[in-house]
DNA sequence: AATGAATGAGATTTCATTCAT
DNA sequence: AATGAATGAAATCTCATTCAT
């Protein structure tokens, strides 16, 4: 029975504070171990290098927020005053912006770095993006919006949810971010003009 | 009379460049030299240091950007079947996403580097943000839209303006960005209920 | 009739101000320039280069305080109170502690790179040291004095006579340096055995 | 268990010889590596930079001799021919000056850069200055020496005893340095008046 | 197993000086 | 004649990584 790692958790949990405080780059491996109270070292003896670091904790999150998005959506049922997708949109809205206001390193440090890494996933990686092109491109097949194009709307969606959360972190919004579920909801649903299809 | 400066003008084509394509820290003095054609000392007769550069950069850009909106905003005209809100935001779109289709590294790097660069700034200064804000601020002083919260309407423009065009950037929606004017422009009113104020 | 230098007052006194505050070689010909409101080639149209300057202004200045050393002690009378070295040593104390009380920057640069230039000047320069030797040489030989090695009782009058300045000059003792010109006179005199000649 | 500090020691002596022989501006990271047989990084582990080296040397050596400078005085005793404050001044004096002599570098390096230094410390950080003030003090207070300005006089016997060092130093004088303890002792007890209290 | 030391490569920046206008 | 631009060389420092204990 071998004893559990020591290091690994608090490095990564330094890792995922001093990344986004500070950027990716600007965050050296000594200040890593002197935050998670661990030697230099110790880091290579849990991942190849400090990418490889970099890689598996938004591999991992990205993954957690997946999980998050796909049981909002999966669980989600049609109600009688409401269709399919809005109940899903209002989920799923709910789920993100609670891990905001509960995990915000989580959530920021995946916005953070999602540039950098977006090259060096696999191509064909499932991300939020695509979640919610499938989640538009299954309310048409439903008949509950109008056709579009899903990739378009979708960019939309995906826009006024993120950039919601932006204006909370940088003060322009009030926060907690959950208050503002209804809202993002309501506006997602006029712009898929949800009621609307023929 | 010394010799007119001419490593300049270069420096800040090679620091666009070169930091949109690479990242700004990983784009260095003297990759940035190089292309420039000129010594590593010279950036800094220009600019304090490297970070100076980037600064200035993005203020310059800024501004340009800044003149583009307030252009396309005040010179907008209502027409019959249009209310002044409707003109404002499609010439408004039309005239970021031309700059995007003209010159991608100067939307590109502004979007890189506007979550470093925020704190940076003074408090008040003005960015695209607030035209935004003050543009939905003015259309419900006209009963063009129904009252609303500003900002947090703010931001679903913002952010479906912004998002369109990382994906057109990321290739998730086809080219050239101009494309999208109408179709964001539409999306953007249902969003704003124009035509619904009581 | 050739109009007269321009930048050459102002680089000199840009550089007596600087090399004190800032140390020789802090002090760079960028700061200079700007603080001589002149161009930084300007120094190389009145000096080969920065060493040129610094030799230039410390052969200077030691000149001039070797002049008023020189005057001092040689317009020096003995009176019937006083033999000859006494009013030399206050004479001297005086003049040099006027010199720092007015223009202490020539003081403290003399004392800030006399270690560094001691190397430089010709062997057989004279410098103050030389001149408090001489003076105590001509002490023992007028008997106004007992015999003594005269390099070491210099060093002794060097050192209390500088020692002081130094003390002002760091708070430790309150200025103006002048006020202890009657305390170190009588000091020096004691430590030279004035009056208990054989 | 990490591997022991090999180049701690080595650097520290390095930049004592280098800063001495060459000025601390003039030896660079690089001498200061080579001498030492190590890495330039291998410093940074070690000291914040070097400016940080350089006070951390001056710190421990300046402890050193306030630690033999203390020594020197506590345990001077008051003999039948001669009052305390004269065993005190000799014993100091023939303590550092026997320091000079055996480790010429501590000395030197203390005197080289004390005045680029002495802002840096805390204001109230000791230093041999304030030793001289007390033991004065201490001396008037058992009446062996006439009442007098205590910091006046101590900046003479500062002033002696440095300048004299300095002679050497430059050959002014003939070493080695200890030979002029006693000149030195009794030109102090002149200058203090010893004997003529009351 | 785990540490802090050590390191080579390279980053940014400074400098005194020369150059082109 | 006088300037600010330009520059090569070198300075200081940082970094991710490896090493010896």
């Amino acid at each position: 029975m071998p004893r559990p790692p020591k290091a690994r958790a608090p490095l990564k949990q330094a890792a995922l504070e001093l990344f986004v405080e500070r950027g990716v780059h600007a965050a050296g491996i000594r200040e890593l171990a002197r935050h998670a109270g661990c030697s230099e070292a110790a880091l290579y003896r849990h991942w190849e290098n400090k990418e490889a670091l970099v890689r598996a904790l938004y591999v991992e999150h990205l993954a957690e927020v997946m999980a998050l998005l796909d049981a909002a959506i999966t669980t989600a049922k049609a109600a009688a005053s409401e269709p399919l997708i809005a109940v899903q949109v209002r989920q799923a809205v709910k789920a993100a912006y609670r891990l905001y206001d509960e995990q915000p390193l989580v959530f920021r440090f995946i916005l953070l770095i999602q540039h950098e890494l977006a090259k060096e996933l696999p191509p064909d990686y499932r991300v939020p993006n695509d979640v919610v092109i499938d989640l538009i491109k299954a309310a048409i097949a439903r008949n509950e919006i109008p056709p579009c194009d899903p990739a378009l709307h979708a960019s939309w969606l995906v826009g006024m949810f993120l950039e919601t959360a932006t204006f909370v972190l940088y003060g322009r919004l009030p926060g907690p971010l959950s208050q503002h579920v209804d809202g993002v909801t309501a506006a997602v649903l006029r712009v898929l003009r949800v009621g609307e299809a023929r």
